[in-house]
DNA sequence: TGAAATGTTGGGGCG
DNA sequence: ACGCCCCAACATTTC
């Protein structure tokens, strides 16, 4: 039976808004614009959402306003909708004739197959699904080993990827677009309750600028000098060494092709930030290939690792107490912003795994929670090679000093000064090691340990001899 | 995209 | 002048 409905010249057709929170080089627009149709853009949320953290939330309620705001230019109207999508896009549909779906592909594990479901269950009705390329510059499934198999390690994958893939310039940008009279259908902005109901964003409004102006200014900040001597100071937390550009990325409010070819344009020194692009297409390479990942450890005899530390631990390193300034100093930043420099990402992860022994999953979780750039693939992959038992992980035995790693890469003691204020008169020579100091020098910048900063909650050596032991331990556990 | 322990070397103080 | 020792600086190995 044909169940397809009358397709005139004014029925509309759909684009599906997902993570992809932009209008241009947007290949699902541009094909929808390009049928002469009228274009019908909205975007469902979804209960039970992967990225439906706080943070989150409120980084994706600004950038619809956003998006909103950039569509009015191409004179089309934003229509939110919330429910499950298919049942949410097959309604819409019916109500205003559309025969036309078009959207981002995304890249979750049972993306695919939910996908391939929408397009059947569109089809059923005589609509069109047609999901696009565009969030990612290369497809999970492009490039694979000489065995044919996925990539584990990111040298080779970085080579076949530089052999491989072409990055198409972006799309054209459009004028205006033929729009559908949306009157009627939708609900508010403010009725998807994305923001908090109690004011403790301040920290991520002083920070961030959700939306693809907010990213397009990133970028350009960013390629106007820092990717320059971004090998050097892409370490460096206290310094502005990066292109901030990862919640923008990941709501897809620019593309990577459009970073890609910005930053390429400046020239050769934009090498070293291109290769972090590519850790970006690595990770979801090995999440479409590696669904279980999320959850479970890539390395199976990490099954039953022994994450055994004391629980209650696990608060006191998200309230960024830990008596180790660099990771507390992280975590306060993160709470505060909803961000946290990579360096000190590594630092934080590997504190709670190696030297509190407690499981990475409890990490990402509360990543999840707070990032606004929390995203699946990167999140999983950068806890898992923390732990040791993902994709081409740091050997277990690397166990940050967090101490050392302050004095490495915050050697001013600015960074821990910024979040920390409780130390704020502590010389450089004692900012990362407040509890060796002596008590003169504590005296004389006013702080008393375990009044206005903690203790360590364990020793470093001791961490450290722990966690170095249960690596042997599980290793003999394997042979 | 470590850190700590251990090993090696070479300059200089000193008898 | 010479050998001995100390130890800082660097290199290598181990976890």
């Amino acid at each position: 039976m044909n169940l397809q409905q009358p397709s005139t010249a004014n029925s509309p057709v759909i684009v599906w808004f997902r993570r992809d929170l932009r209008t241009s080089d947007h290949a699902a627009l541009s094909a929808a614009a390009a049928t002469g149709h009228p274009v019908l853009p909205v975007f469902v949320l979804e209960s039970g959402e992967s990225d439906n953290g706080s943070a989150s939330r409120w980084w994706l309620h600004h950038s619809l306003v956003s998006l909103r705001k950039e569509l009015a230019v191409l004179g089309l109207p934003l229509v939110l909708l919330r429910g499950g999508a298919l049942e949410v896009l097959l309604g819409l549909c019916a109500r205003s004739g559309a025969s036309e779906v078009h959207a981002h592909h995304q890249y979750e594990p049972s993306d695919a197959e939910r996908e391939e479901k929408f397009s059947s269950a569109l089809s059923m009705q005589g609509i069109q699904m047609h999901f696009h390329p565009g969030t990612l510059l290369s497809e999970p499934t492009d490039l694979r080993t000489g065995k044919g198999g996925p990539f584990q390690v990111f040298t080779p994958y970085w080579k076949a990827f530089a052999n491989k893939v072409r990055t198409q310039e972006p799309l054209p940008s459009l004028d205006r677009v033929r729009s559908f009279e949306a009157r009627d259908i939708g609900v508010s902005l403010e009725s998807l309750k994305l923001l908090p109901s109690i004011g403790w964003d301040g920290g991520l409004r002083a920070a961030w600028n959700p939306g693809a102006s907010g990213a397009a200014k990133n970028l350009q900040r960013f390629l106007a000098g820092p990717v320059e001597h971004y090998d050097s100071q892409r370490d460096l937390p206290h310094v502005q060494g990066t292109s901030q550009l990862s919640a923008h990325l990941h709501f897809g409010e620019i593309s990577p092709r459009q970073i890609w070819h910005a930053a390429k344009a400046t020239g050769p020194t934009a090498a070293p930030f291109l290769r972090q692009l590519v850790w970006r297409e690595f990770a979801h390479h090995l999440l479409h290939h590696f669904p279980h990942t999320t959850d479970k450890p890539l390395r199976p005899q990490f099954e039953d690792f022994p994450w055994d530390g004391d629980p209650s631990l696990l608060s006191t390193w998200q309230k960024g107490e830990t008596g180790y300034p660099l990771v507390d100093a992280g975590m306060r930043q993160l709470w505060t912003t909803g961000w946290m420099h990579n360096r000190v990402r590594m630092v934080a992860a590997s504190f709670l795994v190696k030297h509190l022994l407690l499981p990475w999953q409890e990490g990402a979780a509360w990543f999840r929670d707070t990032l606004v750039d929390a995203d699946l693939a990167n999140n999983t992959f950068g806890w898992q090679w923390t732990a040791g038992c993902g994709a081409d992980a740091a050997p277990y035995f690397r166990v940050f000093n967090p101490t050392l790693q302050g004095k490495k890469f915050d050697p001013e003691g600015a960074y821990i000064r910024r979040w920390i204020p409780e130390l704020q008169n502590l010389s450089k020579r004692w900012i990362h090691e407040p509890s060796s100091a002596p008590a003169l020098e504590l005296a004389t910048a006013g702080v008393t340990l375990g009044r206005d900063y903690p203790h360590p909650v364990i020793d470093h050596a001791v961490a450290r001899e722990r966690a170095l032991d249960c690596y042997r331990r599980m290793r003999m556990n394997n042979q």
